[in-house]
DNA sequence: GTACATGCAAAACCTTTGCATGGTT
DNA sequence: AACCATGCAAAGGTTTTGCATGTAC
């Protein structure tokens, strides 16, 4: 447990190295943590499980660690507006756990959904393709959000 | 000059008024800037602005009633990882002036962009749809961001 | 008149930075 | 040995909050 990718971390130990950076305990402790854990992580959730490994490494190193990686493309720095960023290794964000957000205008309530149509799936393909040849981006994610009514609110606020 | 939606911004009043805020002259001034000035503002850029106009309206009521209207759908929030919140009248991001967000993970520059194609269009409004049907939810707004690297951050980017 | 909104300043928060120390190459 | 990376703590910047006062309803 906590082991499981101990070696699939050879990969981005090797990137390290290619872009000249030195390979620490502190940096294989972040890289691991990053590898075994799903989802978007806020610096601090990277500082609890790292600290737990390794209690002597501090804040700022994670901080300075994940900024090094956002930098050389290993790591995707994303701020949905919580006011905090969040951190996912690149390699998750295009595999499964993708998804979108459905925000309630009303409650605040927000639903994950990731029960995309084929279609959908491949024009966001082709749209992105038409932004790398219109704008010359090169698209690694994207955030897409609807806004709206829950039921609940919907039903609510016709007592206006 | 700085009048031009004086009356435009009558209908935000109505919607602030159903919701059951009041309608003070804060909130007048800062719908007024809101409603007048193109693209996406930070709280300070407002605060600026409505400084001019009205010089004893505080910062933390331009914060206030930023997040209200957010709160009411009136204007988006929107966080492009650059340490601060910007903001938006919901309407220009959705009516004639609808456009979706091209983010560089590297430099932070933003590009709006609105040559949607058809089938977008079309598959968005579909998408809409099927939302209400699976969720219950009535989507009245979506927020749509690509992430990737613009020209240069690609280039500076290869050189290992 | 009552309840909500405001201003001011302080607090809370996330993130960055300076500097001496320790680790990698 | 040289240089980069780290830890700690302090600084920096944005956003929130407490409380007395002012204002819309």
């Amino acid at each position: 447990m906590m082991k499981k990718n101990e070696d699939g971390d050879a990969r981005w130990l090797k990137t390290l190295k290619q872009y000249g950076y030195k390979v620490t305990s502190a940096r294989k402790v972040i890289l691991r943590v990053l590898s075994n854990t799903a989802g978007h992580l806020t610096a601090e959730n990277v500082y609890f499980e790292v600290h737990r490994i390794h209690p002597d490494i501090g804040l700022a190193s994670v901080y300075r660690t994940l900024d090094l990686l956002v930098g050389i493309g290993v790591v995707f720095k994303l701020d949905f507006g919580r006011g905090k960023a969040e951190y996912e290794l690149a390699e998750d964000v295009k595999g499964k756990g993708h998804h979108h957000h459905l925000v309630c205008t009303g409650c605040g309530q927000v639903v994950d959904y990731k029960d995309f149509s084929k279609e959908e799936l491949e024009l966001l393909k082709r749209t992105e393709e038409g932004l790398l040849r219109r704008y010359a981006f090169a698209i690694t994610n994207h955030l897409i959000q609807f806004y709206g009514l829950c039921k609940a609110c919907s039903e609510s606020k016709s007592r206006a």
